[in-house]
DNA sequence: CTGAAAGCGCTTACAG
DNA sequence: CTGAAAGCGCTTACAG
């Protein structure tokens, strides 16, 4: 009588037996090739899922290698980026997790191609990967679904595929807020200078600044909405050069970033204008930068240590094979107000 | 004939044959097994090294587990901290080199000892390890030395061992390039506001300072020169504050970094002084913080990313053997005019 | 796309 | 203490 051996450790054997394959095929499951039908590849996946397997160097891995998390930035230049690296790097510290970073810098995918990248990670045992506002491709973020390795992506350029998880925070609701703010204040004319276009969190800061505008009757001016721009300094710069030109200049400006924010404070100050007196300026991130501006930055702070820290904490809980209540995670924005803005000029 | 087939990766089967004995009793010594005679486990030992066996396992560790450089940071909160990183991250991008960031916070050893650091470090095959800015103790560094290693440290607290690779710039000739520029555009009392004291490159900020003076005969005002604050904001914040008490404003300052002269600008401003119309106002470090502030901050510049790079660099040499020129590289620094500094009010 | 067959590198069990 | 033999787990090459 053939007992279930269920103490032994599963070898690619008895995967094979269990899925009602060959040994071969789950060896190239294993190894991530793609000469194997996808719905074989299922039924593989799911035997090795149930069964636990894992390979010899994995089992080394996990036996006596620290837990070791990838994350993926495209820049480290802005402080949006530096401050969710932070959150990150704190949580870990407490953690016992190492974590190595990389910049793509231009080219997400430059020198080592995805399965490669996928396949590596899975040798050396990787715990997962964490992907910073960069814009992963479904294809990309597919090779590592396919090794079951946990992703989870920062604010994304793109939206992710619905079965990664995600981080954000409000950015509808922070739109409409900072929005609102400057309504309060008084405000009339407001302008929106948008970071990237197509990016899912400037169209859900840009749409709640429309909400925020609509539901008090005043009316959309779409010369005032400046987009095409990226999160930076220079877009601020480019985008007040661009609102000068108009016949009637704002007396607000919401910029979808500190770093805009300050790019408009720095133009607006070669060109004779006060903040806040001749114009109210609100940016986005809450950012140690905008805070030691000059007038402060009033902002709508993201709790961006707390978005690092939180997408560490999901992507460990993936890696203990957890189930996750949610695929996507956002946290409260706020507006935080300091010297920026003020009511408009008589 | 039995040719040498030397660019075959040596097994146990080849390694067996070399030192006249069977595969299993090679695999006995390699699994450090004790039903071995002595003399044949010399043997085996002596074949084993000549042949450069390796494990599988060890194999493919070594064979495409990528290059893993440890960084370690005290906090990832400044501008100078950032760029330096960034430095580093890039260089690693091209160099297929992955790099392990971890933040000490304020306890440099906190969690893992440093002979476990280290021990952990050779288990996993790290290539080596860059300290940033961290007070890294003799004790700790002399635990990695032990196990060969390689360190490299830029801008440390204390002096690092003579032995130990150090990267940082040119801070005595920067301070006394600084100070020379205020000098030059008139000024004659002028502050210097330093961070950490006993910090090697404060001191050297602040005896290029004193050398400048002393080269054009004014004279050094000690309560001129403040001292005990850190490289941060506040710093500056507190300086000026200082500054104010006296009975005679200075009508420039030096600031010992970028950040520390934010604060004086900022402090400056919430006092009703320009910059640079009533205070000229120099930093140090050249970070695109100090470029975006209003005004621009005029600043001696240390090529941080270039010392990130170098420090890399320096250590990838280390880790493949070999010998470096020096312990000690020093790149340029350079004064970067912009809009802080100009001539004394009449 | 799949798997029978061959093979690789290592280990185990045990006869001597 | 040693090693021939058997065996394990995985991969490769290739026929279908």
């Amino acid at each position: 009588m053939a007992t279930n051996t269920r103490h032994d450790k599963p070898t690619l054997a008895t995967v094979a037996r269990q899925a009602g394959v060959s040994a071969p095929t789950v060896s190239k499951v294993v190894n991530g090739r793609d000469d194997v039908a996808p719905e074989t590849r299922a039924r593989v996946l799911a035997a090795l899922e149930q069964a636990g397997y894992q390979s010899p160097l994995q089992r080394r891995s996990a036996a006596e290698a620290a837990t070791v998390v990838e994350v993926v930035i495209d820049f480290l230049d802005s402080a949006y980026t530096v401050e969710v690296l932070n959150g990150i790097l704190r949580f870990a510290a407490g953690a016992d997790v190492e974590i190595l970073v990389s910049v793509t810098g231009q080219a997400p995918s430059s020198g080592i191609s995805p399965e490669g990248r996928a396949q590596r990670m899975l040798d050396e045992g990787r715990a997962g990967m964490i992907v910073v506002t960069s814009a992963f491709s479904e294809a990309q973020l597919h090779a590592f679904r396919r090794r079951q390795i946990p992703v989870v992506v920062i604010d994304p350029l793109n939206p992710p595929p619905a079965d990664v998880v995600s981080v954000g925070a409000t950015n509808w609701a922070g739109g409409k807020a900072a929005t609102e703010h400057l309504l309060a204040l008084g405000h009339r004319h407001i302008a929106y200078i948008g970071g990237i276009e197509r990016a899912e969190c400037n169209q859900a800061r840009l749409h709640g600044y429309m909400a925020a505008l609509m539901a008090q009757g005043v009316p959309i001016e779409p010369h005032y909405i400046i987009s095409g721009g990226r999160f930076r300094r220079d877009s601020g710069v480019a985008g007040f050069k661009a609102l000068l030109k108009l016949e009637q200049l704002p007396t607000a400006i919401f910029a979808g970033s500190d770093s805009i924010a300050l790019g408009v404070l720095s133009e607006a100050g070669r060109h004779g204008l006060r903040i806040p007196e001749d114009i109210s300026l609100i940016g986005f991130d809450g950012t140690s930068q905008g805070q030691e501006s000059v007038p402060a930055l009033t902002s709508v702070a993201q709790p961006l240590e707390e978005m690092g820290r939180a997408a560490l904490r999901s992507l460990l809980r993936q890696a203990r094979g957890e189930v996750l209540d949610s695929h996507r995670v956002e946290l409260a924005t706020q507006v935080i107000v300091r010297g920026s803005t003020a009511p408009p000029a008589a």
